[in-house]
DNA sequence: TAATACGCTTGATCCAGATCAACAGGGCTA
DNA sequence: TAGCCCTGTTGATCTGGATCAAGCGTATTA
């Protein structure tokens, strides 16, 4: 069951949260963002492993990540899984289910979590006095399919360790968004998890770090991340850096 | 140089289009849709090969595929490129384009096409009138990060056969909603955009159209296929017939 | 404290699909 | 009509990453 809690008149709002400065209304006008103090009215929080909706349930609500992460996956009928996402604190979950009003993906929490549950009657409702509202809902959605596109990019053109470079430098640029070190950070995710999302086994995964780790590039810990040579992982991209 | 065409007062609006069944109204109620009339101001013609917008460019509009077929893909740096989808009349092209304003892909005629310009400005003062608009266009782009996250699950979790039966299905299920045969179609695309589309080589997607003919799943010439044994595809994918 | 389990690493081997290469057919130009 | 280019087919060979297998460290439970 979904632990949800309501959204008093004193907890934190939109315009006070911390989180501002990376979720929902980044790059909104100052004016517009104060009016978005009614748009969220409720938070769910999340154990490790629950599932914050599953594929085919209905959808009337985005999800903006508060703290901890989550995964979003597409599990088909014949037991093949394929993970479209890992989501950080300020990033919205949920995009991809507004055809028809039913999730086409799950998302599961991969640590204790909590979400910002963001109506979409509401957001229809605000928009009519923040005209900027739904402007910011069209480009997060467009964010989304950049990032998608992206991820295509790394399953259709790129080999092994180049799927694993993108993946650490994408991590590593959200970390800095979030105010911690590029440089070092925790992986939430297991190697499988990895694997699955590049397309790729475990034990390749697990080869990729143990051969950047003996080339200098990174030190890794079990999840614990840290990149020594940010120009090489860029190089492996064929980036000039 | 683009090459536009105004929309004149007796020309086809949205509300008479004999695409309104597959493109940017459906689902929408038809009281509503009376209302989009004006919503299409501009078509642009494009010749095989011509780009309707390149990676960069200042975006400020949609386009609606009138006829034709388009590509979009990513191009980088380093001289990799990846098509992320091709489009067939209906379909909305420039979803992903939304950030800064810049379009994150470049869009490529196959075949000499036209589109509607459906310009975001329009949308947003329109849908102040028409309030299914807004939500119109977040079902689309919702769509589109369904679409992309499905090309996921190919690329990371199928093998080579898989992906070209899901390929086939597909362009199947969209002619079929198109109002052409579900069994026999051509494909705008070339052996090679269609292996660079599904991560393969032009020379494996030829293997494979050779040997599902020679299974006798499919009849190809060319770029004209005739799907034979639709159950055998969707056996290849593990679903039950 | 031992026992079981889970996530990860590492080695040995295999194979699907890439790469390299040759050629065929159709359409276009001269 | 010949010549050329472009697209597609097919064969031979190679290889990156999958698969199979063993073992190791850390956390959890009895």
């Amino acid at each position: 069951m979904l632990k949800h809690i309501a959204v008093t008149e004193e907890a934190t709002h939109c315009s006070t949260c911390m989180m501002g400065s990376v979720c929902l209304p980044v790059g909104m006008p100052a004016t517009e963002i104060a009016k978005l103090d009614d748009l969220v009215k409720d938070r769910i929080r999340l154990e490790k492993g629950q599932a914050l909706y599953q594929h085919g349930e209905k959808l009337d609500a985005l999800f903006a990540l508060r703290t901890g992460s989550l995964k979003t996956q597409l599990d088909e009928a014949n037991g093949t899984r394929q993970i479209t996402g890992f989501f950080l604190p300020g990033e919205i979950v949920g995009l991809d289910g507004m055809i028809e009003s039913k999730h086409s993906s799950t998302a599961i929490a991969m640590e204790d979590s909590e979400v910002c549950v963001v109506k979409l009657q509401d957001i229809d409702e605000l928009s009519r006095f923040v005209p900027s509202l739904q402007q910011q809902v069209r480009r997060l959605m467009s964010r989304e399919i950049a990032r998608s596109h992206q991820v295509l990019l790394a399953l259709g053109s790129m080999r092994s360790e180049q799927r694993l470079a993108a993946f650490l430098l994408n991590l590593s640029q959200r970390m800095t968004a979030l105010g911690y070190s590029s440089s070092e950070f925790i992986m939430r995710m297991s190697r499988e998890e990895l694997g699955n999302y590049l397309g790729l086994t475990l034990e390749t995964v697990s080869r990729l770090f143990s051969r950047f780790a003996r080339e200098g590039v990174i030190i890794v810990n079990q999840r614990d991340i840290k990149i020594i040579d940010m120009a090489a992982l860029n190089e492996l991209l064929g980036k000039p850096c």
